[in-house]
DNA sequence: TGCTGCATATCGTAC
DNA sequence: GTACGATGTGCAGCA
């Protein structure tokens, strides 16, 4: 017996039931493998599978890749997705199947020691195959929406802090433009300097060869343009790695290191202490 | 009262208890919150706990990010590091800590909502702070240590191949040496071509901009030694985006998109149909 | 849908 | 410890 699941969008919410020891124990929203309701607790909105089991799993796509048999932690969530953990690392699974993807449940061969094998399909063909020889926990929960994460502090608003403080670079600075568009790519700022010439500047949190190389092209480009040329290059970033500076020196890059915190203070008088 | 706990290396398996109804139920490695075993199931080797709970957590380090009051997944790995997960994404974590890193439990102040405040703060200083407010689920698990990943298919392999298939850029072109080396780093591949001159190969298992520009910096770099110059430079890869290859174009770089199924089958014979 | 670029990237390895 | 490249990078934004 073979079942197909996909996110199942007109699908309501799971019937609420007893763990999988069937005497007692805590409420939660669960169902034992191989059954129906297992299947469907996968990929239906709002619920989170917990499954512990001693299994074995193989991935093919990009690469190919084996986890022989022992007990990990396996996680099925709403959107489908499926990924399977150690018990070390916060990061990154052993391996994982992003969605969109398709769970395909089989019983296993009897003589083959797995008692279901699942089988997990992106739109690129790759497949994630878990082999199942011992569930030993099994539970779901939901958790609804996520309100989402808030953040601060990232390269887009060190970008509009410089960008409202052209006198981080120097007295007399005027912005042109933030995002200023080319044919490759838009240039993260656009400032005149002092003496009315242009100057690109590329922002990064951390300053590495790359950034300095992006930047690079800008003002190959641009130099190239009669209006705007000369165009000076100046790479700014919160730290910046010794070999950007070098690279950046070989190619009259100016390198300016910002300090985040003094830049917000500037953006915020309630926090300024002169 | 507030604990601190670290990984604590001398430590020896925890104790077996019931779950947290503490009314029968299954087996398994846990304990409650705020009892000093709750405290010692968090980095002890061997125990992955699970908890589902309404909470709200802060993040300060290289950014800082909030996430609102909500009912997530909280996973605490033997390694000392924690993870918060919605009910989508298989991959990312809405937020985490890696270790090594160590959490301080404390109570919340009566009137805030919470019950519990867990910090957790890495040697740099990075805080993750989660309030809970209330606890859905609390399980731990032992999983014992992993056997590990066996992977296949990656760039060291295409290269490999490559190193034994000189006759794929050309009829007569022999491997001078793999990861020839030079000041800023090893190219991946340098050959002679059918004239005799140098070739260098960038491999790559996707060709995009950054590795045309490496491949420029090692050129650059070996045209300056009049031992090796002149040397060409060729970009290889399974797949090269169309931006990395008008780059290339216009710094004279030869790309060459190879198959890694039918190098694989020149290497093994058993697979050759002729 | 495809492409570009950021990320609390993480993770391995060479120096 | 730092630097650098690879990653099944993931992921968001935009054309």
């Amino acid at each position: 017996m073979v079942w197909v699941i996909q996110r199942p969008s007109a699908l309501s919410t799971a019937e609420a039931c007893d763990d999988d020891s069937g005497r007692g124990g805590r409420r939660c929203l669960l169902g034992r493998l191989g059954t129906r309701r297992s299947l469907l607790s996968f990929g239906t909105v709002g619920l989170v599978r917990l499954i512990v089991a001693r299994c074995q799993v193989d991935y093919a796509g990009r690469l190919t890749a084996h986890l022989p048999l022992a007990t990990r932690l396996i996680l099925a969530k709403a959107d489908g997705s499926v990924s399977i953990h150690a018990d070390d690392r916060a990061y990154k699974p052993l391996n994982w199947m992003n969605p969109p993807c398709a769970l395909t449940v089989s019983t296993a061969a009897e003589d083959s020691g797995f008692t279901e094998v699942w089988e997990i399909r992106n739109r690129d063909g790759d497949t994630l195959l878990i082999s199942i020889a011992e569930v030993l926990h099994d539970s779901s929960h939901e958790l609804g929406v996520d309100p989402g994460l808030v953040k601060d502090g990232v390269e887009a608003h060190l970008q509009v802090l410089l960008a409202e403080h052209p006198e981080t670079f120097g007295a007399g600075w005027t912005l042109v433009q933030r995002e200023y568009f080319t044919a490759i790519g838009p240039v993260d700022l656009l400032f005149r300097d002092e003496s009315g010439g242009y100057v690109a500047v590329e922002v990064k949190r951390r300053g590495e060869i790359d950034g300095v190389e992006q930047l690079t092209r800008y003002l190959t480009l641009m130099n190239a343009d009669p209006l705007l040329s000369p165009v000076r290059g100046v790479f700014a970033a919160q730290l910046i790695k010794p070999q950007a500076k070098t690279l950046a020196s070989t190619r009259d890059i100016t390198c300016v290191t910002v300090d985040y915190d003094v830049l917000r203070g500037l953006d915020d008088p309630a926090d300024r202490l002169f």
